[in-house]
DNA sequence: AGAGTGCGTCGAAGCGCTTCGACCGACCGC
DNA sequence: GCGGTCGGTCGAAGCGCTTCGACGCACTCT
C-alpha cells in the first residue's frame, strides 16, 4: 500500500504538504502542487480511508437505511437508493447500506462508531422508534418520508396529500361522481406508514370539497386480491366510474380485472394512479398518474444532509409538489 | 465520544485489556471481563470505526456494486442487495453501496483506500472491464453473475442454462412441439449480460435435444412491445403453444395480450417463466416458473467473500441448481 | 532601512485503536 | 523446593492521516 509519506518522499516535500495539496486547506505553489500530483499519479496513491477518518473525524460516508419489508413497492426504493448513491458521490461521499432490520440499534452503532457522518432514513413511520435517537444525538440525519412530529428533524417527501387531492380533482373535473380508492395493503395502514394515510387524507378532503362520492378499500398486491376488492367495490357502489390507485402493484391487475369485467378504460371507467412514471408508461393502458419523483427525493435528501454535515443546523420539511400527467387511462365520465 | 482509554480507566485496567476483551484474541479472566463489559455498557462505548480500520488494516466493510441501468428487473437486484446486507451483518460486516456508474475507477478507489475489505459485483458482463483489475489486485471479490472467463475469480449465480433447459423440458413433456422465447430487451444481449445468453443457450440446446421447434424474440418491457412481439411470433409460427418468458417484466403483459387474443392459459397455450417467486405468484395466472433465488445468491456471495477475507484463497464458481415449480400456467398441449 | 505581512513549507503532535513482547504470579512435575 | 509453563495483564509502538504552530523568505509600507 502506498502511503502519504512515500508520496512525500517521492516528491521531495513534507507529508503535510502533500496533505495540503490534497485538501486545498492551505495554499501551495503551483510548482510543488504539480510535482506532488505527479507523484500521486505515478505511485497510484489512494489515501487510507480509516486513517483519514481517524485524523479528521469525518468518514465521508452517509448511511442509508432502507426498509426490508416486502409490502412496499420495491422499484421506488431502489430508485431512491441509486439516486442517493450517485448524488452522494458527486459530493464526495460514499453510501453505507443499512436495512431497517436492526432498527434503532443501527442508528446507535453508526453514529457511535463514527462509521458515517450522517444518515438518511427511508420508510419512516408516523411514530418511528428511531426518531428519539436522532433528535437526541447531534448527528445529521434526513428522513425520506414524514413522521407525525417533525420537530427537530429534516424531511424530504412527495406531498402525498396534495397528490391524492390532484387525482380526485382530475377525475371530478372529468365529471366522475363516484370514486373508489384501491389502497395499500392493510398492513401498511396498521404500520402507520405516513404516505399512505396522507394520500388518503388528501383524497378524502378533496372529495368532500368537490362533493363526489368516495369509497376506500385497502388492497393486497396480486391479481386475486385486486379482483376481490374490485368485486366488493362494484357491489357496494355500482355507479363507481373513477379509480385512484395508491398501491402501484395493483395497477396492472386492476386493468386486467376491469377488462375481464367488460369495463373499457377510459370509456367506461377512468383510472389514475400515484406511481413512478415507469409503471405508468409500461402499463397496458398508458396511465394518467401523479409520479413519485424518486430520483428527486434521493437527490434532495443528499443535498440536505451534506449541508447539515457542512454545518447548516436548520431543520426543515421539503414537500415536493405533485405533478399529474394526463395519459390514456382517464376520460370524461360516461353519460 | 467515548474512547477505549476512558473505558479502561473506568474499569481500572489497561487499554489493551479492553481491546482483548472485545476481540477475544487473548484470554481474559472472567472477573476482568465482566468489569470491562459493564464499563462499556455504562459508558455507551462504541469503537471508532476509522481507528479500528487503521490499526487492524480491516474495515469490516464489504462493497457491493449494483448496476444502475433500468433495463434490468429491479426487484431482483434489490432483493439481492438486501440479502447481502443482512447476511453481511450476521458476519459482522457492513455494506458499502456502489453504483456501476464509476466502473473500474470505483474498484480502484475502494481497494486502494482500504475502504472495504472485499467487493461483491452484480450485473457482471461477459467481458467486464472490471475483471482485469480484480484479478490483478489481491483484494477479495465475488461476482454475482458469470463472465466469459472465470479464471482467478469467484462467482455465484443461478445456473441459467439449466434453468432454460428445465423450462423447455417441462413444456416438451406436456406435449408442446412449437415453443417461443419472449426474450430480454435487445440491449441486454448487446451488452453481453451473461445470464440472458446462458438461458437462451440452455433453451436452444434442450429444444434441439428434444426435437421441438423454437423461436426466440427479444422483447422490451411494457405492454405495447410485448403485444408486437407476440403478433410477430404468431405470424411466423401459428402453431406455437408454449412460451418461455425470460424477461420478468414481460410476464403480466404477455398474459394480458394472450387473453386479449382469446388464447386461454393454460388450455390453449402454456407459459413458463424464469422469475422470482413473488412475480410468479402475483401474476394474474399463477405461473409455472423457475425461480431466481435472489436471497440465496446474496447469501452465498457474502459467505464466499467472508471466507476469502478470512484467508481462503480458492476461486470457484457456484452455480445454483434451478428449481421449476409447476403452477397454473402450464398444461398439456391442445390436441 | 527596519518593521510588518503574507505565502509556502515543514515538523511534530496527536486521532483511537490493535498487537507484540514482556512481565508477574500461580501452579505443575519431579 | 526449584525451574518451567502458562494464563492474565500491561506498556509502548505504531497504523496513515490531519492540523496547528512555527519558520523563512520575499515583499511592501513608511
Amino acid at each position: 500500500m502506498v502511503t502519504l509519506a512515500e508520496v512525500a518522499r517521492h516528491a521531495g516535500v513534507a507529508a503535510s504538504t502533500v496533505s495540503y495539496v490534497l485538501s486545498g486547506k492551505r495554499s501551495i505553489s503551483t510548482g510543488t502542487c504539480e510535482r506532488v500530483r505527479r507523484s500521486i499519479r505515478e505511485l497510484g496513491y489512494h489515501p487510507h480511508a480509516g486513517a483519514r477518518a481517524l485524523a479528521s473525524s469525518r468518514s465521508d460516508i452517509i448511511a442509508l437505511m432502507v426498509p426490508l419489508r416486502t409490502d412496499m413497492y420495491i422499484p421506488v426504493m431502489m430508485e431512491i437508493a441509486v439516486a442517493v448513491t450517485t448524488t452522494a458521490r458527486t459530493h464526495g461521499y460514499d453510501v453505507l447500506l443499512l436495512t431497517g432490520e436492526e432498527g434503532p440499534a443501527a442508528v446507535r452503532r453508526v453514529t457511535g462508531s463514527g462509521l458515517a457522518d450522517a444518515m438518511i432514513l427511508m420508510d419512516v413511520e408516523l411514530d418511528d422508534e428511531r426518531l428519539p435517537l436522532l433528535r437526541a444525538s447531534d448527528s445529521s440525519a434526513v428522513l425520506i418520508g414524514l413522521p407525525a412530529d417533525t420537530a427537530g428533524l429534516s424531511c424530504v417527501d412527495l406531498d402525498f396529500g396534495a397528490a391524492g387531492a390532484r387525482c380526485v380533482e382530475h377525475l371530478a373535473r372529468l365529471g366522475h361522481r363516484e370514486l373508489a380508492v384501491i389502497g395499500e395493503a392493510p398492513t401498511m395502514y396498521e404500520r402507520h406508514a405516513g404516505f399512505a394515510e396522507r394520500t388518503l387524507d388528501g383524497v378524502r378532503a378533496e372529495a368532500r370539497e368537490l362533493g363526489v362520492g368516495l369509497l376506500h378499500r385497502p388492497c393486497e398486491a396480486g391479481h386475486a386480491a385486486v379482483a376481490a376488492t374490485l368485486a366488493r367495490i362494484f357491489d357496494e357502489r355500482p355507479a363507481t366510474t373513477g379509480f385512484v390507485v395508491q398501491n402501484e402493484s395493483a395497477v396492472e391487475p386492476l386493468l386486467a380485472v376491469l377488462r375481464g369485467r367488460g369495463r373499457a378504460v377510459p370509456e367506461d371507467v377512468s383510472v389514475v394512479a400515484v406511481c413512478p412514471d415507469q409503471v405508468a408508461l409500461g402499463a397496458s393502458v398508458r396511465l394518467t398518474s401523479v409520479s413519485v419523483p424518486a430520483k428527486e427525493m434521493g437527490r434532495r435528501a443528499v443535498e440536505r444532509v451534506v449541508a447539515k454535515v457542512g454545518g447548516d443546523p436548520s431543520d426543515d420539511v421539503t414537500l415536493l409538489a405533485p405533478e399529474l400527467t394526463v395519459r390514456a387511462s382517464t376520460g370524461p365520465a360516461p353519460a
